[in-house]
DNA sequence: GTATAATAGTTTAATATTAAATTAAATAAT
DNA sequence: ATTATTTAATTTAATATTAAACTATTATAC
């Protein structure tokens, strides 16, 4: 059976930009995933974690806009985070609708346990790609995210 | 609560790739995910169905490997495929412990549809970068992609 | 030829993820 | 001051996703 649609050269160039994209992305989230094995961590709770660590407290609004996770998603995740004592919810004082998500003592010790051990794992992946290379890739990301998001 | 891990310049510059790879590769997946909201196909259904469509019929191992997903989500997903109709499983002759996974005729007819649409999408959403930027992101992504599986 | 190891896919349990509907609260319009 | 609209988070239902254990089959070692 033989494919009816034919690309053009303009659409096959970002259909393969895209795919190596994606491909890339999802081999380093298979690393990262290998590497959280031993934490019981999730892929996701480990980014709230990260987000947390890096930003500072923040709405869960805010928590998913950064990771860019649904809104339904993120209850879960801080929910098991919560269970596990690693974050704590405040409601905002300033808007009762909202909470404040932070990181509790244990969830700060955590986080900074694991993190060296996570930057050595993404620095060894990407160092693949020369130091030329991997400011340009961001570059390149940042303005596809930009875009888009 | 002061962050006691102080990252090195070059992790810093490798964790702010990551990162904004990581945003962009969601990005993508949001705006594909939107795409077909109309299809009732789910973003993994659609990524099987593209790559039996532009691969031709294989096991279930290759699909995953493919795909980058694990064997027990592959199952899920061809199983959910298989209940619409979209694909088919056949067992293989020389090998009885592996199927081989096609697309059917709807199956193949729905891909063909929706495909050009997708294209569309992913051409637009890239149009953000120049064709010298597409050629420069697909190749290190290639790199990188390539290093990791 | 037999025993052992590896493999393809399934199943299980736990968690992730989405869209949509819902509730409570805040904001905007009148 | 009241009503309508929007928003933050939760809940629901369906599907996705992983690691690990399992079964049936194939490949390898002896």
């Amino acid at each position: 059976m033989k494919n009816n649609y034919k690309p053009t050269d303009r659409e096959s160039r970002s259909l393969g930009a895209y795919v190596k994209l994606m491909r890339a992305a999802e081999s380093v989230t298979v690393r990262v995933h290998g590497n959280l094995a031993g934490t019981g961590l999730t892929v996701s709770q480990f980014g709230v974690l990260e987000a947390l660590y890096n930003i500072g407290p923040m709405t869960q609004k805010e928590v998913g806009a950064k990771i860019l996770k649904s809104s339904g998603n993120i209850t879960m995740v801080i929910d098991n985070l919560e269970k596990r004592g690693l974050v704590k919810r405040t409601r905002s004082s300033e808007d009762r609708r909202a909470f404040v998500v932070s990181l509790t003592n244990d969830g700060y010790a955590l986080i900074d346990d694991i993190f060296p051990e996570h930057a050595r794992v993404i620095t060894r992946e990407l160092g693949v790609l020369s130091i030329k290379e991997q400011v340009e890739l961001a570059r390149l990301c940042k303005k596809l995210g930009l875009s888009l998001g």
